[in-house]
DNA sequence: GCCGTCACTGTTAGCGTTAACAACATTGGT
DNA sequence: ACCAATGTTGTTAACGCTAACAGTGACGGC
């Protein structure tokens, strides 16, 4: 193995240039005559050659590649935002390195970093839903390009963010729209700022209705303590509109009200928050949010190399609206 | 930006001692008097050095680094995947970049492996569950340690798979010993190895019970698709039993049931594949079959560093076995 | 006391690339 | 024909690290 692959020099030999001509052919520098150029390129196919990043990274200082910190990329949401991140980085002709943790705090978030600092990495994006993160990104080294993607809006670091406020503020006016009273929220764990934000949302809305808000129901993003909750508010009559945090947690609420005969939409209309691509198939179809994670990768990449480029820091901010999907779980309540 | 952070030799010269030796300390080298060692680690803590990975690339022919080539890391199995080598990776000691492709033709697959190896990746794990993922493979540089995931099994590549004959196989005779006449399945896209391997264990189940399987049902892995194949199948009184290649498809064919009145499982069951967190809280809790990808993660690891580290190549093979998961979606047929 | 052996540490030479500069043609204006 | 400007190419020196080898003491056997 490890039969070393051709190098720049034995390229230069074969095309009968130096080193640096090929180098400049690579780097598509300007002043190489076409002829010279037509012959480096030939020679570099006919050796296979590849050149080598570390060696490139060592002398330049930097590498093209992208390290991301995310904690559980099983989620639709952290998964579908490292797709993007990574198709819209080799556009931009990055690799992008994984560094999940499994917890969030700032120990784990610290090591994850180191990992990715020590392979010299252009820049870091960490997506930090969660409270305990933000004090782990004030520690860091402050030379290195750094955005955070649904952190703390609070921290002075770049940030981008679905504006979960917007969002749930949608959800929830939706069905107020539909003629409920009001609105009860299953919310996600509440050390995540996505749920805060969709929680702040889903008040705002009922406040500027002038309504009450209902007691919270705290979940944890997972189809099971949404059935929980759900399991709770099917037992209450009063109960005809449910906004969920997500839509794992809305179709554990969806079963448990069928379980309890409460039929959605016509008793009970629930609303979701995410639209995973299943949602459409629940029964009913989920009415539900829709991130745009695309746009968020876009906004998060574009900051990281606006500030590798230039090499200023600027706590920017970012924050991409998300969309309301109509689908067949809200109607007006019954009678 | 980019002060560049201390160097070995800043490092070592606050320690007093070479450069040379702090690589040692660095590299776990037996040789160093304690008292050395001690200052040294001082001396990196002050200045908070980091080792730089691409000189050590360099210089060494490889990096820390394993590629990883996935299609759609949005799909539960393969973000499963994803997040269990990273793990296993991260305790190794290696980053894990990865090069998600859009197609798994061996145009985009050749790029992203190319994209891999021009940063020196130790080896690379091919999430390849395509029939023309292969070829891409066959032309692949023999000297880079390779492992394919879910792969062709024809091919003399190390592969690591879930075994999805024995899965299916397994489902089937779930379904055939609740007491069904026979089982009809909804497959995933035929030119996936997974699809054709389910295909394979439903076929095997049933003939050996000696039942002419009923006509194949394909679908794409989506929920979509499996409720346009449920549609048809709730309108077909024979049908008492669907085995779903995969979680999705058997939500939407849930759906398809729910919406023309059939009953799960009173008049219809029907069995799943990949059990998605939320499988137990589909309507009815789904009885499915769960691929175990953590131990898939772990021996590709393993058959990779094996190479890694020996410099064969071997054409191993190693297959993890999936387990049932019964549930509430599964009943004797009526009557 | 001499010398081999061992534990420890330093010195040197690369790894493959880019940046900086030097060198050489070529061009066009005078 | 000369000079400056320009285009094209080559030469050299890093980048930060590890491997190979070359010291330097200390110790023990003779």
């Amino acid at each position: 193995m490890a039969v070393h692959g051709p190098a720049m020099t034995d390229v230069a030999r074969l095309a009968g240039v130096s080193h640096q001509t090929v180098s400049r052919v690579l780097n598509g520098h300007p002043n190489v005559r076409e002829q010279t150029r037509l012959r480096v390129r030939a020679a570099i196919a006919e050796l296979g050659y590849r050149p080598n990043g570390a060696a490139r990274a060592l002398v330049t200082g930097r590498s093209q590649v992208i390290g991301v910190v995310a904690q559980n990329t099983t989620l639709y949401g952290p998964a579908s935002l490292l797709a993007a991140l990574e198709q819209t980085a080799a556009a931009e002709g990055f690799a992008v390195s994984v560094g999940s943790v499994r917890d969030l705090d700032h120990r784990s978030i610290s090591a994850a970093v180191e990992r990715h600092l020590s392979h010299r990495v252009a820049g870091i994006v960490v997506i930090a839903p969660v409270e305990s993160a933000g004090e782990a990104l004030e520690r860091l080294p402050k030379d290195v390009p750094l955005v955070t993607v649904d952190g703390d809006p609070s921290r002075p670091v770049p940030l981008v963010t679905v504006d979960q406020v917007a969002g749930a503020r949608a959800a929830t006016q939706h069905l107020l729209d539909a003629g409920h009273r009001t609105v009860w929220h299953v919310s996600g764990p509440s050390d995540w700022f996505d749920s805060v934000g969709r929680i702040d949302g889903w008040r705002e809305a009922l406040v500027a209705a002038g309504i009450d808000p209902p007691p919270l129901m705290h979940g944890d993003w997972s189809a099971a303590s949404g059935y929980r909750c759900g399991q709770m508010l099917a037992r209450m009559p009063e109960v005809t509109a449910v906004f969920t945090a997500n839509d794992h947690l809305a179709l554990g609420v969806l079963r448990a009200l069928h379980e309890f005969g409460r039929r959605v939409p016509a008793d009970i209309s629930v609303v979701g928050f995410d639209d995973v691509p299943e949602a459409a198939y629940f029964i009913p179809p989920l009415t539900t949010v829709r991130p745009d994670f695309d746009a968020v990768a876009r906004a998060s990449l574009q900051l990281l190399l606006t500030q590798i480029e230039s090499g200023t820091g600027g706590a920017l901010r970012q924050t991409v609206a998300p969309t309301l999907v109509a689908r067949d779980s809200v109607a007006p309540p019954p009678n």
